[in-house]
DNA sequence: AGCATGACTAGGC
DNA sequence: AGCCTAGCCATGC
């Protein structure tokens, strides 16, 4: 365990309903603008055991970063069922979702 | 300490 | 828009 990945769990419930973060958002917000691996690692170790919104957490390109069913129809279910629309390859608008944590 | 892995990101073609 | 390469951070053996 490590203050940043501490950090890093913290931010992840952070994020409200409805919108979307990516891992860099994340990882900025964190501490570590870099950590975005890390947070990939801490959604792996702590999905399973705390209740965070895995499901809210996408990468760059506003896109789910799981495989087809490997957790990819399930994430996009749950954003659906929070308001998110996805296209039909599972791109987001993170000009309309994009977590703003200024407002 | 060194090597390998992962739900990543930025840059180039 | 899609694919490949290089960089970064933390974990496990």
């Amino acid at each position: 365990m490590t203050p940043l990945y501490d950090r890093i769990v913290k931010v992840i419930q952070q994020i409200p309903t409805g919108k979307v973060a990516t891992y860099g958002q994340i990882a900025h917000l964190a501490g570590n603008p870099r950590a975005s691996r890390t947070v990939s690692f801490v959604l792996h170790s702590s999905s399973s055991k705390l209740k965070l919104p895995w499901h809210r957490v996408i990468n760059s390109k506003g896109s789910i970063s799981l495989p087809k069913g490997g957790g990819f129809e399930k994430q996009r279910d749950l954003l659906l069922k929070e308001g998110i629309a996805l296209d039909e390859k599972g791109h987001i608008d993170l000009k309309r979702y994009g977590w703003k944590p200024v407002g």
